[in-house]
DNA sequence: TGTAGTAACTGACAATTATCATGTTTTAAA
DNA sequence: TTTAAAACATGATAATTGTCAGTTACTACA
C-alpha cells in the first residue's frame, strides 16, 4: 500500500492506461503489495484466482508441467505486465504456474475491481482485448518455432529475445541469469542435450559464460542461427 | 444475404450472442455470404483484415508459415466460431493464413460493425474476450504438447481430438478428411514421418484406413499413448 | 569449515525423427 | 480414356535429441 496507482509509472504499460481518476482510485485503495522473492511461486497450474497481479519489478516465468512430468515454460513476463488475467476473465483456474525468476515487487489487484471496470469501461475492455490478442500472437509464434525449429535454433532465438528484453550488464553478460534447467524448459529439451549445446556455442565463440551467467557475443550469428541458415 | 442472424442459429455458439435486437440487425445488414471451396484460402498471413468471418458450415485451418518454408497448422477452426477477430481487435495484420479443408460457408462481418459494438456493448466486449482467453488456453496446450510430446504421442492426440471435435461417419471413419500432408503440419513433422506412424498405428490395430479416410478403432489406447503410457 | 545437496557438465549409447531416393496409387484434367 | 501431376508409401541412412551413468563444482548451512 506504499504507493498511490496515480503515481505509479508502470501503467502506463499495461491496461490500467485506459482507466478513469476515479477507478484508479478503487484499483489503489484495492489493491496489496508484495514482495516474492526468487524461486517462490505466486500462483500454481490449476489454483483459481481471486484478482491479477500487476509487475512493478522483477521477472517471472510462466510455465506448465506436461504430463510426462516436465515443466515447459510458455512465456517470461515483463515488468509492468499484469498476470492472471486471463483466468480471471474467463473465471477459469489458471493454466499456468507462475515462478519469481528474480526477487520481484508486485501489487494484488482483486478480481471484483478488474471485472467491475470491464463491465463499465469498454476503453479498459479493449485494452485488455488488445493486450490478450498480443499474447495470443506470440503464443502461436511459440507454437511454430517449437514444431518447426531445432532445439539449436530455438536456443539461439532464445539467447536473442533475452538481450533485447532484459539488456546485459557493463561485461556484456546477460541481466536475466537463469538456470540450465530453465533454458532447457524454455526451449523444450532435455538439460543434458541443452548443456552440450551451450558448450557448442561458447566453443565457437557466439557466446561467453561465466559460472551461470551468460554473455552474447555474436548476436547476428545467433540471429542467422535462429532464422535458420 | 440470404438469412437474418437472428434466425441463425450458429450465433448462439459464439460472441455474438451478446448482442441486442439492434445490434444484430446492423450485423444482419452489413453483412455478406459467401461459399468457399474446400483448398481455398480465406486470408493469407500477412493480409490487413477489414472484417471477421463467422463459420457457418465447414472447416478451416489456421496456420503460419516457418521460416524454413514450412507450413505449421496452429487450429482447425469448429462450425459457429469467428475467425480474424485477433486481428481486427489488435488492428493488426493476420499472423495466421485460413484456408479451408471443407467446403464452406461462412459470413463476412466487416470490422467497423465490430468495434462499433465493442466500444457500446460491455456485454459482447466481455464475450469476446473470453473467446480469446480460450484460445490463449488452447495455444498454451499445444505449445506444452509440442514441445514435450513425441511426434507419435501427438498424433494419437490428434485422432482422438478430430474423432472428439468432428465425429465419425455410420462406417466408424473420421468425418473431418485430412491429407497426409495436414497431419504433418498439424503434429509438426515430416511428412514421410508421419506416413510411417499411419502405417504403424494401422498395423498395431489403432486406426484403420480406406484411401485417405481414417478410423479411429481404439479409442483409449489411442488417449494412453498420447497421454504417455 | 566440513559436508550434504544441488546444479553444471561430459561420455556412451539408444531412440526418435528427418532426409533422400524411389516406387506406387490416386486424382484430375485434356 | 489417357496421361500428367499430386498424394501416398516404403527403404536406407543420417542427423538430432534423449537417457543413463557418472564426475566435478558450487552453495548453503549446521
Amino acid at each position: 500500500m506504499e504507493s498511490r496507482c496515480e503515481n505509479c509509472i508502470i501503467r502506463q504499460f499495461n491496461s490500467l492506461r485506459a482507466l478513469s481518476k476515479d477507478e484508479l482510485k478503487k484499483v489503489a485503495d484495492s489493491k496489496t503489495s508484495k514482495k516474492i522473492k526468487k524461486g517462490e511461486a505466486l500462483f500454481i497450474e490449476g489454483q483459481k484466482l481471486d484478482g491479477v497481479f500487476c509487475v512493478r519489478d522483477g521477472v517471472s516465468k510462466l510455465s506448465k508441467l506436461s504430463s510426462n512430468g516436465k515443466e515447459q515454460i510458455v512465456k517470461l513476463t515483463n515488468k509492468g505486465e499484469i498476470m492472471g488475467q486471463r483466468s480471471v476473465i474467463a473465471e477459469d483456474f489458471t493454466n499456468l504456474s507462475a515462478t519469481a525468476i528474480s526477487d520481484m515487487e508486485v501489487c494484488f489487484i482483486p478480481k471484483e475491481v478488474i471485472s467491475n471496470t470491464l463491465n463499465t469501461n469498454p476503453y479498459f475492455s479493449l485494452e485488455v482485448l488488445r493486450h490478450l490478442a498480443h499474447d495470443l500472437k506470440e503464443a502461436d509464434d511459440v507454437i511454430v518455432n517449437m514444431s518447426q525449429k531445432t532445439v539449436k535454433q530455438r536456443l539461439a532465438e532464445a539467447f536473442v529475445y533475452l538481450k533485447k528484453n532484459y539488456g546485459e550488464d557493463e561485461n556484456g553478460f546477460l541481466l536475466l541469469t537463469l538456470s540450465r534447467d530453465d533454458y532447457a524448459n524454455i526451449v523444450g529439451a532435455a538439460t543434458e542435450s541443452l548443456i552440450r549445446m551451450i558448450s557448442e556455442f561458447k566453443k565457437k565463440g557466439f557466446i561467453k559464460t561465466e559460472g551461470k551467467k551468460i554473455g552474447i557475443v555474436e548476436e547476428e550469428m545467433l540471429q542467422e542461427l535462429a532464422d535458420g541458415f
